[in-house]
DNA sequence: CCGATATCAGGGGGACTGAAATTG
DNA sequence: CCAATTTCAGTCACCCTGATATCG
């Protein structure tokens, strides 16, 4: 391993890193870090999953997702209701207020989807997305 | 963006984070942590660099690098010595622990390195390289 | 009793901004 | 005086482990 700048991994770290900074900076705008617009974009598509279902799809401890639901609760962005049949479970959902964070944090993203795109060419972008699917599970 | 999972954006998240996620806990049982790591062997290829330069290397500011080379100087990984003509510059090396520990390190980044490369296929590694290098490019 | 869930408590590494001192 | 470098101080979101309580 003569240069480790030249692999995957360090490259991968560069653009990722890349992408967190510039996200967070523009995100910070409306008042969202990153991994919480990933939650709220997440409870878009599936209303109701509970702290656990949410740490499992991120890759993270029911703790720290924990923390993360507590911050938004907080800010109103999302309302936590005790689950139907198993009370012991807390159902999350988007507030209107949270429905909002996230059309105005659509605009940034798609901003920066769309750099992504360019960059990526001329590689496929849905053949580069299936790719760094796999690179994820490689890893687990 | 109807679904936001098959974005380039989210797929590199995930990616970089099961990277991160293993590479952190192989790396722990050493004593290090990933941007130690990626610090230790920056100055195998670069020795002498001082803070600033590593910072910007890493696309970081000064200060957050200055707290990583603290911990690594404390844990007798690197030293840290006043350049000969301009003073004012702390040039920093590893020292024979370092080394040491970089080399250890190696055989653990090689070998998540290896399931990167293989995940990676049919497409070839310095292709992706090289497009995940661009990606960086396009956010900044 | 066990498994899954939720939550409290504590800690740590990494990232930022602001501000100050030094040096060339 | 100015620019670059280093460093102190403070803050914060994130992620972890450990322990506890509650359901089904």
């Amino acid at each position: 391993m003569d240069d480790p700048y030249a692999t995957i991994g360090f490259a991968l770290k560069q653009a990722q890193q890349a992408l967190r900074t510039r996200m967070d900076t523009e995100l910070r705008q409306i008042g969202l870090t990153t991994p919480q617009y990933a939650v709220l974009a997440y409870l878009k598509v599936e209303p109701g999953a509970s702290n656990a279902a949410l740490a499992r799809q991120a890759f993270i401890t029911p703790q720290t997702m924990q923390a993360i639901l507590v911050t938004l609760e907080k800010s109103g962005l999302i309302k936590r209701t005790p689950h139907p049949e198993h009370r012991r479970i807390q159902t999350t959902s988007l507030t209107p207020s949270g429905h909002c964070a996230v059309e105005a944090a659509s605009a940034i993203v798609a901003d920066a989807e769309k750099r992504l795109v360019a960059a990526a060419a001329p590689l496929d972008p849905q053949l580069v997305t299936a790719m760094l699917m796999r690179l994820a599970n490689a890893l687990r």
